[in-house]
RNA sequence: GCGGGCAUAGUGUAGUCUGGUUAUCACAUAGGCUUGCCAAGCCUAUAACCCGGGUUCAAAUCCCGGUGCCCGCACCA
C-alpha cells in the first residue's frame, strides 16, 4: 500500500491521527488511539520480554525525560549549537564557517548546508587558518533539541531528552550497586523523545516527539558479553562497507560465523543475530525485506566503533528504511560523563579498574508500528486483512451474537469471563456477521467468536460456540469454557532461549 | 531549511481552467425491515468546500497570507 492509502486506513480505525487536528495538525506531532495504543503497548512489551528478558542483569528503567544542560553537554549534542564550524582535522583548530569562506563567499554562508559548505571548501582547496594544512572538515549542525527554561526566575536550562541512551548512562552508577556490581549490566528504556526535525516526514518515520526502546549493555571489554553457540550457523543478511564502497549494492547472507571470522567481535555478531531474530521471528517481517547496512567509518557517528543499521524494505515508503540498529560505542558515554560530572565512573575487575564500554541495541518504536502495518496490512481480495502475530494484535478476541436479541445476553456474559481469564474481548452486534468478521480482519484481530442457537439451546451444541480463525477463515466448535486457556498461551511473547 | 505539487462528508471522489440551481457519486457510519456464519437486499438518516483576508452583485472556483500533506534536495547527532 501507499503512504498515504496506509495512513488514511489507520486514521480511519483509529490507530492514530495528527495531534491537534481540529486546529490543522502540527508537523511532527501524532496521537495514538485505541487501537494504536494497544498495539504500541504489545510491541513495547514484545521488545521487553526479547530483549530485557535475555539476562536477569537487565533492567528497565523509566527516567526523566528532561534533563539539565549539563548533560546535553557531556553528550555532546550541544556542541554546534549556532553557526556552522569548520574544524581542522590535524592540528584540531575550530573556526566559524563564515571566517574561513570569508575570502571566496563574502556574502556569508547563511542558508548554505553543511556538505555545499564543505564543497566550497574543497572547490577552493580552502586551507586552516591557523596551520596551512588542507584538512579541513564541516561538523554536522543538530540544533535538533527543545531547550525549556528551568525553575523560577533562574537562569538554567534543561533540554528534553534528544535519546533514551543518556538516560542510561547518566543511570549507570546508581545501577550498579543496584545490579550488585556485576557485569555486563543492561539498562533499558522505552521511552518518549523529541527533537525539532527540521522536516518531520513520512507520518511515524520523522517525528518531533517519538518512542525509542534501547537496551545498553555495560561490559568489561576483556569479557565482551554474548557467545554465537547455535547461532554460528544463522545466515545474516548484511551489506558491508566495505563492499558498497566498491560499488556494491545487493545484500548478501552470511553464516554469523563467517562474520567473526571476517574480523567482527563475536559478542557483536551474537547480538546482531538477536536483533535478526526478533526483527524477523518476533515481529514477523519478511527475511527478504530486511538487512543490517554496515556504516563506513566516514558515516557513522564519531564515537561508534561498528554500527550496522537494521533496514527494512518498505513497500509505503518506497525503499529500505531504519527501523533499528546495533552499535558498538566503546566507552565513549561513560568517559564524556565520568568527565564532565567529576564521578569515576570506572569500576572494579579482576584486570583492575576500568571504564566499561557500552553495545547498544536500540529500536524505534513508532517506526516499526507503521512497518507492521505496510508489512502485515494486506489487501487480500476484498478483504483487508492485518496479519499480525496473536500476541501483537491490539484487540485479541472479537465476540459476536449471531442474532443480536437471541444470543446477546450470552455473548456479553462471554466476553465478561473472558477478561477474567485475562483475555480482553470485543464485541460487536452491529450489522451483518460477515462485516463484523471484516471490521476484526481490519483491526488485526486474530480470533472471532459466535455464539448461535446451538449455544444457547438444549442440544448437544449447547455451551459450544465457533471459533473463527482470522487468516484461514476456518471454523471450529468448542465449548465456551476453553476459550480462555485455548487462546491465552497465544498472546504471550516470545523470549530468548537460554545460552 | 530550499524547490515543485496538492487541500471538497469518516474514506475515495465530481465540480475549480471558463465565478452563478438545493455541491456529484460510491463506499463507510447510524436507525428500521428482512436475513441468519464471512463486507447480501430494501427504506431512512447523519455527514464536506483547511483557516484568515481580499476582489466581485455573487467565491469551493480568482488573488494574497497562514496551516497541513506529498515528492525531490538537504538533514536525521
Amino acid at each position: 500500500m501507499k503512504s498515504e492509502e496506509l495512513y488514511a486506513l489507520l486514521r480511519r480505525r483509529g490507530v492514530l491521527w495528527p495531534t491537534a487536528e481540529i486546529y490543522g495538525g502540527a508537523q511532527g506531532l501524532y496521537d495514538y488511539g485505541p487501537l494504536g495504543t494497544a498495539l504500541k503497548r504489545r510491541l513495547e512489551d514484545a521488545w521487553t520480554a526479547w530483549f530485557v528478558g535475555r539476562s536477569p542483569d537487565y533492567y528497565r528503567i523509566e527516567p526523566s525525560v528532561i534533563v539539565p544542560e549539563a548533560v546535553v553537554r557531556a553528550s555532546g549534542h550541544l556542541e554546534n549549537f549556532t553557526d556552522p564550524e569548520i574544524s581542522c582535522d590535524r592540528c584540531g583548530a575550530h573556526f566559524r564557517a563564515e571566517t574561513v569562506l570569508e575570502k571566496v563567499r563574502p556574502e556569508g554562508v547563511d542558508g548554505l548546508a553543511p556538505n555545499q559548505i564543505e564543497e566550497v571548501v574543497r572547490a577552493n582547496g580552502l586551507r586552516c587558518p591557523s596551520c596551512g594544512s588542507t584538512t579541513l572538515s564541516v561538523p554536522k549542525p543538530f540544533n535538533l533539541m527543545f531547550d525549556l527554561p528551568f525553575g523560577v526566575g533562574r537562569d538554567e536550562r534543561a533540554y528534553l531528552l534528544p535519546e533514551t541512551a543518556q538516560a542510561s548512562y547518566l543511570a549507570f552508577a546508581r545501577m550498579w550497586e543496584v545490579g550488585r556490581k556485576a557485569l555486563p549490566l543492561g539498562v533499558a528504556v522505552v521511552g518518549r523523545v523529541f527533537r525539532n526535525e527540521i522536516a518531520p516526514r513520512q507520518v511515524l518515520f520523522r517525528m518531533r516527539a517519538f518512542t525509542q526502546a534501547e537496551l545498553q549493555i555495560f561490559f568489561d571489554p576483556a569479557e565482551p558479553p554474548g557467545h554465537l553457540g547455535p547461532r554460528a550457523e544463522e545466515l545474516v543478511p548484511v551489506l558491508r562497507a566495505d563492499r558498497r564502497e566498491q560499488g556494491a549494492t545487493d545484500t548478501q547472507l552470511v553464516a554469523a560465523r563467517d562474520l567473526v571470522a571476517g574480523g567482527l567481535p563475536e559478542f557483536y555478531v551474537d547480538h546482531l543475530v538477536h536483533m535478526l531474530r526478533f526483527l524477523r521471528d518476533v515481529l514477523g517481517y519478511p527475511a527478504e525485506r530486511l538487512r543490517f547496512f554496515e556504516k563506513s567509518e566516514k558515516e557513522r557517528a564519531f564515537y561508534n566503533r561498528i554500527q550496522f543499521d537494521a533496514e527494512l524494505e518498505l513497500e509505503s515508503l518506497g525503499g529500505p528504511k531504519e527501523v533499528g540498529a546495533v552499535h558498538y560505542r566503546g566507552d565513549y558515554d561513560l568517559g564524556r560523563h565520568g568527565a564532565a560530572s567529576g564521578k569515576d565512573l570506572s569500576v572494579s575487575r579482576p584486570s583492575g579498574r576500568v571504564v566499561p564500554h557500552v553495545l547498544e541495541l536500540t529500536f524505534g518504536v513508532d517506526r516499526n508500528l507503521w512497518a507492521l502495518a505496510d508489512t502485515h496490512l494486506r489487501q487480500d481480495g476484498d478483504r483487508t486483512v492485518w496479519k499480525l502475530p496473536s500476541y501483537l494484535a491490539p484487540v485479541p478476541v472479537g465476540v459476536f451474537p449471531l442474532i443480536a436479541k437471541e444470543h446477546r445476553a450470552y455473548a456479553e456474559r462471554l466476553v465478561a469471563d473472558l477478561a477474567v481469564a485475562g483475555v480482553e474481548a470485543a464485541y460487536d452486534e452491529a450489522s451483518s456477521i460477515g462485516k463484523r468478521y471484516a471490521r476484526m480482519d481490519e483491526a488485526g484481530t486474530p480470533f472471532c467468536v459466535t455464539v448461535d442457537g446451538g449455544t444457547v439451546g438444549d442440544g448437544p451444541e449447547r455451551d459450544t460456540v465457533t471459533l473463527r480463525a482470522r487468516d484461514s477463515k476456518a471454523q471450529e466448535r468448542l465449548p465456551a469454557t476453553a476459550l480462555a486457556a485455548r487462546i491465552a498461551p497465544t498472546l504471550r511473547p516470545p523470549r530468548p532461549g537460554p545460552g
